[in-house]
DNA sequence: AACGAAACCTGCGCGC
DNA sequence: TGCGCGCAGGTTTCGT
């Protein structure tokens, strides 16, 4: 499901709920989304407070007093949804974690494919650790050179390594079309073909693109929302699930091809 | 080391 | 109606 600009939202979203509360309950229906055992982490979140919320690329991370830190991956389909304790709206078969709050709040992990992973870290070593010591830079942060310097050697097509979070964090399936359509750049170039010019533009671009959606919210094309929230960037798409519809620019018909396993949308004329 | 494919899961829409 | 197939905003693992 999201990408950098949707896992933002649900960072914000949930630094409004959960800071500063005592953990006094935490429930397991599939153990399988921690990487770990499920009975060490229910001993650490037990009596336990978020005391603030980050976010790396695609990851999101509860900071905890007691300096522990746990790392959550959405992946395609995770969702953290916030309830009352008197909603009393029962489990559904994809609600897999419960942690629950000593003022009656109750925050349910979701995810209908069961993709989503945590991880608990200590606030010495979460960031020189798997999987966030692996994590490119964002784009936002990137210097000029950076992410040619990471690429130039690859013989893969530009957009598979747009999608490697080790070049560059915080691209999805989404924005990586998006962002080689404003560079004029066609997703099955080989990375190695890919000019120190072309690249500083791709990242200038990325900037742009996720920039723009995190000002609406997110892009919602078909099940991602952060609680109530619903992202509006999807009315804002260039290329992506434009197949056959006109190219904004110059009116070609717009090409949908598989690049890296993943469906990709461009056009032909602008992107060379 | 690098790259492509398969694997991890479930639901939905489509064609027959 | 029922069934099989392809597809889905991601990452890890396996095989070459």
């Amino acid at each position: 499901m999201p990408e950098l600009p949707e896992v933002e939202v649900v960072r914000t979203q949930l630094e409004k709920v959960v800071l500063n509360k005592q953990i006094i309950g935490f429930d397991v229906y599939y153990p399988d989304i921690f990487n770990g055992d499920i009975n060490r982490l229910r001993e650490v979140l037990i009596g336990n407070e978020v005391i603030r919320m980050e976010r790396y690329g695609k990851y999101l991370v509860f900071i905890f007093k007691n300096d522990d830190v746990l790392i959550s991956h959405l992946r395609m389909e995770g969702k953290y949804l916030v309830r009352r304790i008197e909603d009393e709206k029962h489990l559904s078969r994809h609600d897999h974690l419960v942690f629950k709050f000593d003022d009656g709040m109750e925050l349910w992990y979701h995810d209908t494919r069961k993709f989503g992973r945590m991880d608990l870290r200590k606030i010495d070593d979460y960031l020189l650790t798997k999987p966030l010591n692996a994590l490119g830079n964002e784009p936002k942060n990137m210097q000029e050179g950076e992410l040619y310097r990471k690429i130039y050697k690859k013989n893969v097509p530009i957009k598979v390594a747009l999608l490697d979070q080790s070049n560059i964090a915080g691209l999805g399936n989404i924005y990586v079309d998006e962002t080689l359509f404003l560079s004029n750049i066609h997703p099955e170039r080989k990375a190695n073909t890919i000019t120190k010019e072309e690249a500083d533009f791709i990242t200038l671009n990325a900037v742009k693109v996720l920039d723009k959606a995190l000002k609406l919210g997110g892009t919602t094309i078909r099940t991602f929302a952060a609680g109530d929230i619903h992202g509006r960037f999807q009315n804002e798409l260039l290329v992506h699930t434009k197949a056959n519809m006109p190219c904004p620019v110059c009116n070609t018909i717009i090409k949908k091809i598989i690049v890296g396993g993943r469906g990709t949308y461009f056009c032909e004329k602008c992107q060379k």
